[in-house]
DNA sequence: ATGCTACCCTGGCAGC
DNA sequence: TGCTGCCAGGGTAGCA
């Protein structure tokens, strides 16, 4: 999937084109990807859009109507794409809900997968709804220094492992954990790292987010943004799908092996345990 | 508490 | 041109 940088990019693209507009209809075409009671969809008609903010790698599409508020958040899972789309357009394969606005535009929201999902959730007082508690953890581009390596230091899981569970850290998945893995030249199985390197660590995941996020996110097969364009962050991979291939930095093959069930993309000479 | 494995799905691709 | 097996950006349940 999508991870923090396609979520991002997706949040930017919606807040775009449809903060301020009306929720005619909501369309709920396969009722598997919806999580809870579909029933309370109906009061989404009629509210407006009046923001949306990204938690993790969860959208938070903010509805109110004037005496209510909610949240309705959707996870892409691996395939899944929002896409903002004019009136009449056709629906594409595996379109599971459709939005329809008050200017005439609907949001398509298609996961050929089905790894995706939705949620409605009534707006708590500040922060996310409680759906999102099981995505909890912190920020990475929000975490200060400290408060980074109180969460990682003295693990025994291999880092990469622990930088993708998102109840410590959320956002990271399989290429951006090991993008800045590279970039701390630090490697992936590597257990209890030191305050240093932590502190190393998470500066580069800084710098990978931040330009992933101005690339518009990493395509490497489904993934576009609400505009149906992709990202270009892929082509400045370092090490991720690279397998074999020379390391920028000191030419040696790429090596591939498999981690907490994925693969992991690593240089063995620049990446230290 | 923490960390593995299997599983949920479809589609694309390599190899036969 | 099939067919089969493998692989894929995610999360969670269940078990050790």
């Amino acid at each position: 999937m999508p991870e923090l940088p396609e979520v991002e990019t997706v949040a930017r693209g919606l807040r775009q084109a449809l903060v301020g507009r009306r929720l005619l209809a909501l369309e709920l075409r396969r009722a598997s990807i919806f999580k809870g009671d579909a029933a309370a969809l109906g009061a989404m008609e009629g509210t407006t859009l009046t923001g949306v903010a990204r938690g993790g790698k969860y959208l938070v599409l903010e509805l109110h109507d004037g005496d209510h508020r909610w949240q309705l958040l959707i996870h892409l899972g691996m395939t899944g794409q929002l896409l903002v789309q004019p009136a009449g357009a056709p629906r594409q394969p595996h379109t599971h809900a459709v939005l329809a606005w008050d200017d005439g535009r609907e949001l398509h929201f298609r996961d050929p997968r089905r790894f995706g999902r939705m949620a409605l959730a009534p707006e708590p007082a500040h922060g996310f709804a409680p759906e999102l508690g099981v995505a909890a953890g912190a920020e990475p581009l929000a975490i200060g220094p400290e408060a980074f390596v109180e969460l990682f230091r003295g693990r025994q899981a291999p880092i990469k492992n622990a930088l993708m569970n998102q109840k410590l850290l959320r956002g990271l998945g399989n290429i951006y954990a090991d993008e800045s893995l590279f970039r701390a030249g630090l490697d992936p199985r590597a257990r209890a790292v030191s305050r240093a390197r932590l502190l190393r660590l998470r500066l580069a995941i800084r710098a990978v987010l931040r330009e992933a996020i101005a690339a518009g996110g990493s395509s490497i097969s489904d993934y576009v943004g609400s505009d149906g364009e992709p990202g270009w962050f892929h082509l400045r991979h370092r090490v991720y799908g690279r397998t074999g291939q020379p390391c920028p930095r000191c030419r040696r093959a790429i090596h591939r092996i498999v981690l907490a069930g994925r693969s992991a993309h690593f240089c063995p000479a620049c990446q230290k345990k």
